[in-house]
DNA sequence: AAGGGATGCAACCGCGCGTCA
DNA sequence: CTGACGCGCGGTTGCATCCCT
């Protein structure tokens, strides 16, 4: 039962890329956009199989991923948006452009699945007759916040609802937010030397087939995708030229979802509304 | 300084979905 | 209609590094 493995032939490598793989796929790349990966092996000479060389693209050598440690801002969204979403990492990811789906998997996995039991530990086993109001009045608020974003989900992956903002994992930060998110996308780094002079040029040169194909695919994110080699080109990754606070990307409202992930994230506050109040994740935890 | 456990992350695997002949 | 194929996604694994004793 079950289709056969695409990797299991024999001569096809395995395990952790070279920089010299790493060159040849990114010149390839280069030259012919991403996509028809099933072509990539073969027309590269790589032994790699037609999905690892995807992988190792779209997690690793598309440009514009942001690597290093995780803002605030960032580990909020993925909080709420997995309470929301659940674990759809690609459908998250959409929403942190500069975050690959693996990264955020990874980083909820070992970082907030952990941080998020032992806040839950403590808050059932402290003092909970003050937090016990409050707990109460935030689960109804987020219960009431969750209807409403599903509902704004609904409405936005409704086609009569077209005029409603699509999900294009693009925003625009408070001043604040940006310019921690500003001063954490520096950190980001590639593996090697080479491969970050190879993408300095790739940048500066976004073949028009590479922005038309997505990381994650779908018709919405290729627009984020775009205003992505926008971004790097103009050197600013969190707010676009005519974009003002409360605008997504194409120059729209914010739906109502997108407001409510980001109400919190503008850098008004961080207090109450933080990983310390989520409670009722458990069953992801 | 050494070694053993813990941690983080890149990469692999299997499955589902969409497309096309 | 159906089966093959390509791609994307989520879960899992394995290895390198870190940290503690």
């Amino acid at each position: 039962m079950g289709r056969p493995p695409c990797c299991d032939k024999e001569g096809v490598k395995k395990g952790p890329w070279t920089p010299e793989e790493d060159i040849v796929l990114v010149s390839y790349i280069q030259e012919h956009g991403p996509g028809n990966w099933r072509a990539v092996p073969t027309n590269t000479g790589l032994l790699r199989c037609s999905k690892s060389c995807r992988l190792r693209w779209t997690n690793y050598l598309r440009p514009g991923i942001k690597r290093g440690n995780f803002t605030d801002q960032e580990e909020r969204m993925i909080i709420h948006l997995q309470a929301l979403l659940g674990n759809r990492w690609a459908a998250i990811a959409s929403y942190l452009p500069q975050r690959t789906d693996n990264d955020i998997k990874n980083y909820w996995n070992t970082h907030l699945k952990k941080k998020l039991r032992k806040v839950h530990m403590r808050s059932n086993y402290g003092d909970t007759s003050k937090q016990g109001i409050a707990r109460g009045q935030w689960e109804k608020r987020l219960q009431t916040d969750i209807r409403m974003a599903r509902q704004a989900l609904w409405e936005a992956l409704t086609p009569q609802n077209s005029t409603t903002p699509n999900f294009s994992g693009c925003f625009s930060f408070s001043s604040q937010a940006q310019a921690q998110a500003q001063a954490q996308a520096t950190a980001y780094a590639s593996s090697t030397e080479n491969i970050a002079k190879l993408l300095t040029g790739w940048m500066k040169t976004p073949p028009k087939a590479a922005a038309k194909t997505t990381p994650h695919g779908g018709g919405d994110q290729e627009i984020g995708s775009i205003l992505k080699y926008e971004c790097i080109e103009n050197g600013n990754c969190e707010k676009y030229e005519g974009m003002e606070d409360g605008i997504n990307c194409e120059g729209l409202p914010f739906s109502v979802i997108e407001k409510w992930l980001l109400e919190e994230n503008g850098g008004v506050q961080t207090k109450d509304c933080g990983i310390n109040d989520i409670g009722i994740l458990d069953e992801n935890i």
